[in-house]
Formats: structure tokens, C-alpha cells, sequence
DNA sequence: GATCGCGTTTCGGTATGCGGAACGCCGAGT
DNA sequence: ACTCGGCGTTCCGCATACCGAAACGCGATC
């Protein structure tokens, strides 16, 4: 493209690259034509419409009625990492129980490159959540499995991704951080006071397969008003405490 | 290539099919290697790496050691399938109490391109079969969405896909087929009878919204040995519709 | 019946994806 | 110690297959 500096990151295919942006904007919005996709990813309208002749070819996209939308296809091969461990799907299955138990919102959250990644989810019926990202240290969940690295690491992710204030609450400052992740190792349990949405409260405990390595961490969350000193630090986290228990259980016996 | 005949697909941008062939690769064994998928895609060393490298740098693909994994951004976009529409998220909590109550694989399944698709499940832990497609015509579910189509459509789909056997209980023959959907439309379930693998025995409703339409099919089912008269013909049936009403008030309802 | 907006197709230029081959590294074998 | 094999990575020249502009045809709308 004969440009002076090219820190920004085109290595790989190009192709692949205008694939993907098209997924990904028929992921924002269902039923979207082509002329929409080519307003919304920038490409031309003939270069939008041979990618999706492709895609609708091999089923990752379907069309109905002049509408794409996302098919069931690339369900299947996404499914393979909400699947990678057992410990996953029976974590689904205790995530489930628990919402139903407690009545709150109920989430089983994994780490990927240095981001908590919902991998399963209870709650309303709208939102799912499931594959969306966010930071580990605004997150009950996030700071469960950030206590579980050593200071090291904990300082590469604060290098790296930083520690951006979602609330007022949210934790900013290394120290602090540092000092929140030793309370946790010491309780077993982490608790978020509003650190990522306002009026947001939630608890969760580590998960651990049979032979201790992390699997994930197990969460419940849900309003403010709910969430009060007994049930915080008493209820939840022996309803947690359980549940991963009984996970690592399922894991060890069949 | 220079062939004689092209009546096979070639269409669109083959770079975009490389892509998804070694996503497809990565699917059916997780943590492979380069050269692992060189030798399962029969691409070149050199372009699997680039493709990759792509992929790893829009995280879609996670390297690990050496090995390779899909990544949760695909779920993030596979998800929009799964919740295109508001009664697939009812359909999930419903598919999890049946399986519940009566300690039977549960499941919800949706027609995309005349078969039956997974897309939720409540079962074994090892195996989810979430976005897994199945023929319309061998599964309980299945033949409770085609009992739902008229004679025509019915007709073009056994001509476009046949009747394949699974099992020696399959329906194989289209005027059987069509006496089947009758009586499924007659009784409002559908009973499969280890049609689609030995053993195997299924019940199924539909599920309608609020304004009639169909959204899918609710099952159950297990192994022939649990799956008698009363059971299969009272038992569960109206424990399917129970739940099948109740997707159907969610949705009308908050 | 004219005009707009859409999906589809054509077409020529060239960027770009491709695979063969070479490199450097590591670990195993003798 | 030296070799050898297998791996990931890089280089490179060629041809191809991807790209965007533009034109086409169709249907709806006024």
C-alpha cells in the first residue's frame, strides 16, 4: 500500500481478514443485506457479495428472504472450545443449578489472552453473553483467576492491558489490586462491589479440576440492594464452594 | 485447474475455504500442531502457517505451546445463531428442567437447510452435539418440524435429500413418511423409535410462538429399555407440551 | 413509465496468496 | 560429538484469484 510506517498489524491474509470483518458485522445485526454489509465493513459491494456467496456455500452464513444471518455451521466449530475440557460442560450444568438455587444471574468465566471470556451463563433471556470479553480485574470472576497467577504475571497483565476504571469502584491501582488478590487467596472467594457496572455485585470462587490446575471461576451476581454482608460473605460463598466442589467431583468420578 | 467438467462448487473465494478448512481441522482434534494440519488439509506448510498466523492474530485461533485451539471469539460470533431469536434463549432453560425432571437427554432443535440442527441439549457431559446436524426424517424432532410443512415442501425434501437409513426402524419410504407426519399432526408429538441409531427412542413437540409460528422442536429421549407405552404416550407427551406452553407465555410475556 | 435501489455479473489490472525450498532450532539416536 | 530428522519460520518468484468500478436487469415506488 507503499506506506511509511507499518507498525499496524497486516501480516497474513488480507482475504481472510475481509471474511471475518463480514461475520463479524452480521454479528451485530441480524438480517443484514449485502448493500447494509457493504456500508458497515467498508468494502466493495461485488468483494461483500462473492465472501458471502462463499459463506452461505459452505453454510457458515445463511440467507433467507434477501437477509444474511450467522448459521449454525460455525456453531459447530465454536462449540469445540466451549467443549475443549469436560470440566466445561459440567460446569454448565452447576451454573444452571445455581441460578435456579439463588435466583441471580449465574456465569462459569474462563481466561483467555489475558481476558474473561463467559463461557457459560444463567440469567435473562436477551443477553446470553456467552464468548464476550472483559476486563479480569473489574470482574469477581476476573480477580478469582488473577489471584491464582503470581505477582509476575499479575504485573505483565497490568503492563499489557492496563487497568481501565469501568465504575468508580473498579480497582485502578496496582497496589490495591495486589493487596485485593492477597484478601482473595486468603478467603477462597472474590467479591466485586459495583467495579464493573453500577448497582452490579457479585461473588465467585475458583474452580479446580481433580489434580488442582484451574479450570475457571464460578460467579454469581446480581443487584445491589441483594447482596448484603451475610449473603455476600456467608451464603454465596458456600453455595460456590459447593458447586466447584461438586464440579471437581464430577471430573475425578465419572 | 483445467478440468472439462466444473458442475462442482468453485464459486467465491477459495482463499476463504482454505481458511475454513483448517478451521474444520481444528475442530475434529484440538490441540494440533502446524504440520498436524498441513497433513489433515493437504495444504502447504507454508500457507497453513500464514492462515494461522491470521487467525491466532484476530484471535478467532489460540496458540498454546505449540498446539493450536479454536478461540472463544468464534463462540462470541456463533452465538448470534444461537440467540437470533429470543425463544432459542427460552428454549434453553426449558430444555434444562425437562432434562431435570426426568432425568432424560433433552433437547431443542431448529431446521437450517432441511436438516435438524442441535441447538441446545441437556445430557452427557462428554459430548454437547450443539450445532451437530442430523437428517429431518430419523429423529423425533425431526419429523415434528417436517409434520409442520405441507405435502409439497415435504416432497421437495426427500427429493433433495432422500430417505437415507440409519437404523432398520428408518422411515425409508416416502408414502410411510407421509402417513407418519399425519399421525404426528393428528396427536400433536412425535415418537421416534430407534429410527436414527439402535437403542435409541425419542419424543418430541413443537414449539410455537406466541403469534403461531413455529420456533422448533422440544424432545426428549433415551433408551429403549425406559421408553414404555404410558411413557412414551402420556407421561412425556404432556410433559413436552407443559414445557412447550411455557416457552410460548415467556415469549408473550416478558 | 421513469427513477431509484437493490442483487448480480462482467472485466481487466495487479496486489496477493501460493507452494517449493532453504534456514535455524531442538531433541533423539548411535 | 556428531548426525539426522522433524519442527516452525522465512524467503521468493510466479501465476492466479481477488479486487473494485462499472454496467446490467429487475422490482418496487411515486
Amino acid at each position: 500500500m507503499g506506506m511509511d510506517e507499518g507498525d499496524e498489524t497486516d501480516a497474513g491474509v488480507s482475504t481472510t481478514r475481509k471474511t471475518f470483518d463480514i461475520l463479524e458485522a452480521l454479528k451485530v445485526e441480524e438480517g443484514v443485506t449485502i448493500t447494509d454489509l457493504t456500508r458497515r465493513t467498508g468494502l466493495s459491494k461485488s468483494t461483500v457479495y462473492r465472501h458471502l456467496t462463499t459463506l452461505t456455500d459452505m453454510g457458515y452464513v445463511v440467507e433467507r428472504d434477501g437477509d444474511y444471518y450467522i448459521g449454525f455451521r460455525l456453531v459447530e466449530i465454536s462449540e469445540q472450545a466451549r467443549t475443549r475440557k469436560t470440566g466445561y460442560t459440567a460446569a454448565k450444568r452447576k451454573v444452571f443449578e445455581l441460578g435456579q438455587e439463588t435466583d441471580e444471574r449465574a456465569i462459569f468465566i474462563v481466561e483467555e489472552e489475558g481476558e474473561a471470556v463467559y463461557v457459560h451463563r444463567y440469567g435473562s433471556l436477551s443477553d446470553t453473553m456467552i464468548g464476550k470479553r472483559r476486563p479480569l480485574h473489574s470482574l469477581a470472576s476476573g480477580k478469582v483467576i488473577l489471584a491464582e497467577w503470581d505477582d509476575d504475571r499479575v504485573a505483565d497483565f497490568i503492563d499489557e492491558k492496563g487497568l481501565e476504571a469501568m465504575t468508580s469502584n473498579t480497582i485502578t491501582d496496582p497496589d490495591a489490586l495486589y493487596a485485593e488478590l492477597d484478601r482473595i487467596r486468603e478467603r477462597g472467594y472474590a467479591v466485586n462491589n459495583q467495579e464493573h457496572m453500577d448497582g452490579l455485585c457479585g461473588v465467585s470462587v475458583p474452580v479446580y479440576t481433580p489434580d488442582d490446575e484451574l479450570l475457571g471461576a464460578l460467579g454469581a451476581f446480581g443487584p445491589v440492594s441483594r447482596f448484603k454482608d451475610e449473603y455476600v460473605h456467608e451464603e454465596l460463598p458456600n453455595r460456590l464452594w459447593d458447586k466447584a466442589g461438586e464440579i471437581r467431583v464430577t471430573l475425578a468420578y465419572g
